[in-house]
DNA sequence: TTAGGTGTACTAGTTTAACTAATACACTAC
DNA sequence: GTAGTGTATTAGTTAAACTAGTACACCTAA
């Protein structure tokens, strides 16, 4: 039977982002970094709860987020496992994304004082550090 | 007596953000590419209020946070002016931010079709559009 | 001095998202 | 049949966000 993968994540009171937030984006940053490899299988709704101190629902809707994205699968009596990579997004709607994302982004960072290729140096070295690129 | 200058921004019903948080973003924008110049007079709450078919208490938040950022200067029987960019956080602060700001926007695109190069690049594209830089 | 326009602050109420708790059901392997 | 798994629903609580109203302090022009 497939063995459980610990799950390093936390919840951080005080984050401006909800609880399932927080467990959604340390999912994808640990699949990104490949500490959760294709059909590694992740702990329960129910035993993630009690580790995290939270209510399984909580647990079960950021797994349910995560599989909208394409990076999880669940089955019911056997388990949530990562996917291997597929893209789940048109080409037009990841150039949309993206266009998003650094419009995001570039409004957090514009007043810091970097200059422009400093930024976008720091965000290519943060890349190269995702194993799976 | 200092004319007011137009504030072309607008609320979106449906975007995840708060309202008051939309105002913060669109009005950094503004000022950052330049159509916001230093010392140009934003609307007053009431007016920018009514603009957007909001309370001017939530108006009154979003300059708030705006000042606080050190972006705007507010005078009470006088109005809200833009301010000369000035640094309002220490080098550790900003490397933090920066640090931040850019682990989220990395977990945002790391799943997207783009290498590591063409999303770096597309971030210092859209911090060279930036003016006052 | 007054009127009109400005920002700021406070109280009270409403709305909504997020979360919890409990429960029940469907699926799977042993 | 049992234990463990995901999924869904209902009901309740909490807290953030927003609105509405009101009042006060400041500033300029007349």
């Amino acid at each position: 039977m497939k063995k459980t993968t610990a799950l390093a994540i936390s919840i951080t009171t005080g984050d401006a982002r909800p609880v399932f937030r927080q467990i959604v984006d340390q999912i994808r940053e640990q699949i990104g970094k490949g500490n959760l490899p294709p059909d590694s299988k992740l702990p329960s709704v129910r035993a993630l709860a009690m580790q995290l101190g939270i209510n399984p629902n909580t647990v079960s809707r950021s797994y349910s987020e995560l599989t909208a994205q394409g990076l999880l699968g669940a089955r019911r009596g056997l388990g949530v496992f990562v996917l291997e990579p597929q893209q789940q997004l048109s080409d037009d709607a990841q150039q949309q994304k993206l266009e998003e994302a650094t419009k995001g982004f570039v409004n957090e960072v514009m007043y810091l004082d970097f200059n422009p290729q400093q930024i976008a140096d720091h965000v290519l070295a943060e890349l190269n550090k995702i194993k799976n690129r």
